[in-house]
DNA sequence: TTTCTCTGTCATGAA
DNA sequence: GCTTCATGACAGAGA
């Protein structure tokens, strides 16, 4: 059955891109959404999650216990998404596409073509997206052996979506879903590392021919390769150098323009490192720079020499890095995923500094109108900021967040399990600047506060939960150090201790995280520890022998509660207690975000009163100027009216009298001597016409 | 000892 | 009617 659907899957999106292709426009939405449900299950199999919903709402619909976050149903999920919007968006020029397939399809010296990594449903993206976006390229793609391509190319791992220069909402939504899998989801890397699925896959690796082994063999090689230059974030499978990271600019081309043989296989090389491969081109699909970045990677590549000589993939890259860049400059959206550092470095390759313009034009009245209004507009309150931070805060109610967060949306112990399973692969692999707390950051569906990272290295072990609702909405994009966590003072402290009822001999034991990721000594601490800590409400449940966690009596949602309820059979003491402790659980985090939200609601208005007297200053400042220049603009009109009066003479050369006429301004900018009578009397006039207008206003 | 702050808990109302 | 959440009020612990 699975072959079939990808067989029909491959062959339906493989006929609906050709019919894109000579014009014909195919809505794949209307047939897999509504039209033909046994078709679309047929396809897309019955999980709701192929449904045109949003991240956030899967997990809200699917309320965190329908599709575990790395369960394979989300990739295929990703999969559908992903060729629903290469097909979408077939009727539109994307040059930078070629790219992003570019990187994984290449081809061995024996000339067939080959994927890295296995996967499942890509054929069609890979081959036909190749086809599709390459233009010109085509005949050159055409003319390579078709035979094995599709079949191999649906190996392939995650392909970044199709980026153009003006992004679609769809590549947003599809870059925002992979950028998500890769890191929110808190997917340890073993999810998007080679060698993990490696294991997991030998089976089909097995079946394949002996090209498989010669695979296998360059995978060694390449992880070692990497292994000694490259540093690996251990949650996001992130590679970069281990020294200072000075960003090639050329490294992009190079790896695509060296003779196809040696190219190839060196690239190759690469392959193994499945997790580099799908980190970057998902991150090329947010960033132009990442074709720089991947210089980072691959020294090796680096070194290829530039040769015209490659016919499958050189044409691929020029254009694409170009407009890339172009839109993702070093300093725009790189800065929201980049650390500093990588952003120092990529600006330092763009070039000398220009001077500024504007420089010469300025003079110190406004550059201090200007920096005054930047100190408005940047240290304090501008009204649309305010509300919509006002918003984020309102939102941002910790446990209510947002509703595919929330609390009921995972469970305790599957977002305590998750989360700590996650968090200690991830800390196995990753260097020792991954702080604990960078591992619960990645799990944002947990519930409860912690820090520090001791109580959360406690909670891992012993299976609750943390939550930092701030650093993941406030640092998604933009976080890479941990320790820039610490731009959130109001958190830290932050450090109530939520291990409820985690006695070992209370522990469930599929709430514990893997054993292997736990020294024993460490754990019997631990233990001594949270004897010590353990609240009023856990030592009752300890008392009362309540067989499970007061992490999960406080966070399971009320269906998962009543059917743990009735999976024992509980006094009505112990019931009563457990509805107390889930009651005065939530009633306590409740409490805690109403006093975050009231004291980031004093803060903000103190920050607006403060800009208010700020501006109030400024303007304040304005109207003197306003009023001194009025006045010498007065007192210098004056001294113009007596020496032009004053020069004036008659028929015999006498000079008029002050008392009897006076100089009038015409509109046409002339200037007319008119009796002094007749003057006030227009004066007048005018007087009493401003003054119906000064009423309107 | 007093005062202040932080935190947990209860009661209550709204959704 | 039940559950959850928000919030005011109160009390206890600790600095």
């Amino acid at each position: 059955m699975l072959s079939l659907k990808k067989y029909l899957t491959e062959g339906l999106l493989q006929f609906t891109i050709l019919l894109s292709l000579i014009g014909v426009r195919v809505d794949v939405d209307t047939y897999l959404t509504s039209q033909l449900p046994p078709l679309r299950e047929i396809i897309l199999g019955p999980s709701s999650a192929y449904t045109q919903t949003q991240f956030h709402n899967l997990r809200n619909t699917l309320d965190g216990y329908g599709i575990h976050p790395k369960s394979i149903d989300l990739d295929n999920y990703f999969t559908a998404r992903r060729l629903l919007s290469q097909v979408r968006a077939l009727d539109r020029f994307q040059v930078p596409t070629t790219e992003v397939n570019a990187w994984l399809v290449h081809r061995d010296p024996e000339g067939s073509v080959s994927g890295s990594q296995p996967s499942s449903g890509l054929a069609l993206e890979s081959s036909s997206g190749l086809q599709d976006v390459t233009g010109p390229d085509n005949g050159v793609r055409e003319s390579e052996p078709e035979q094995g391509l599709s079949e191999d190319l649906e190996d392939l791992g995650a392909v970044a979506p199709p980026v153009s220069g003006d992004l679609t909402k769809e590549d947003i939504d599809l870059i925002d879903i992979l950028w998500r899998q890769d890191i929110d989801l808190g997917a340890g890397r073993e999810v998007f590392d080679y060698s993990h699925r490696q294991k997991e896959q030998d089976v089909d690796k097995e079946s394949r021919d002996g090209r498989g082994e010669q695979e296998d063999t360059w995978a060694g090689e390449g992880s070692d390769a990497l292994a000694r230059d490259l540093l690996v974030d251990g949650e996001t499978g992130e590679c970069f150098p281990a020294q200072a990271m000075e960003v090639n600019t050329s490294g992009g081309e190079t790896l695509y323009s060296g003779p196809p043989g040696d190219a190839l296989s060196t690239s190759y090389s690469l392959a193994p490192s499945t997790a580099i491969n799908q980190n970057v081109s998902l991150h090329q699909a947010s960033l132009g720079s990442c074709s720089q970045d991947f210089s980072l990677f691959s020294p090796e590549v680096e070194s290829l020499p530039p040769a015209a000589s490659s016919p499958v993939l050189l044409p691929l890259v020029p254009s694409n890095s170009t407009s890339l860049n172009a839109t993702f400059s070093p300093g725009g959206l790189a800065g929201l995923f980049f650390p500093p550092q990588l952003n120092g470095t990529a600006n330092d390759t763009a070039g000398p500094e220009l001077p500024d313009p504007l420089g010469g034009l300025l003079d110190e009245a406004m550059l201090d109108e200007i920096s005054l209004m930047d100190l408005a507009i940047e240290e304090g309150f501008n009204p649309a900021q305010a509300s919509r931070l006002e918003e984020e805060f309102d939102s941002d109610s910790g446990l209510s967040l947002d509703s595919s967060h929330s609390p009921s949306s995972l469970s305790g112990s599957e977002g305590s399990s998750s989360s700590a399973s996650s968090a200690s692969s991830a800390s196995s692999s990753a260097s020792s600047a991954s702080s604990s707390t960078s591992s619960s950051f990645s799990e944002e569906g947990a519930v409860g506060y912690s820090s520090d990272s001791e109580t959360l290295d406690l909670e891992e072990a012993e299976g609750a939960v943390g939550y930092q609702p701030e650093y993941s909405k406030f640092c998604r994009m933009s976080y890479q150090d941990p320790s820039q966590l610490s731009c959130l003072p109001y958190l830290e402290h932050v450090g109530h201790n939520h291990t409820y009822n985690l006695a070992p001999s209370a522990l469930d034991a599929a709430d514990l995280p893997p054993a292997g990721g736990l020294k024993r000594g460490g754990k019997e601490k631990q233990a001594d520890f949270l004897e010590k800590q353990m609240s009023r409400d856990e030592h009752r449940a300890r008392a009362m022998k309540i067989p499970f966690t007061n992490d999960k009596i406080i966070n399971l949602p009320v269906e998962e509660f009543n059917e743990l309820l009735s999976k024992y059979q509980l006094s009505e003491a112990q019931l009563g207690l457990i509805r107390d402790i889930r009651r005065r659980g939530k009633n306590k985090m409740a409490a805690q975000n109403c006093r975050r939200r009231k004291l980031d609601t004093i803060l903000n208005l103190e920050r607006a009163v403060e800009d208010l007297r700020r501006d109030k200053a400024r303007l304040l400042r304005e109207k003197a100027d306003s009023l001194r220049s009025l006045r010498q603009m007065k007192q210098k009109v004056q001294s113009l009216y007596q020496e032009v009066f004053g020069r004036l003479r008659d028929e015999n050369g006498r000079p008029y009298s002050p008392s009897q006429y006076a100089l009038q301004y015409a509109g046409d900018g002339s200037v007319l001597l008119i009796p002094r009578a007749m003057a006030e009397q227009q004066a007048h006039a005018r007087r009493q016409e401003r003054k119906p207008k000064e009423r309107r206003k």
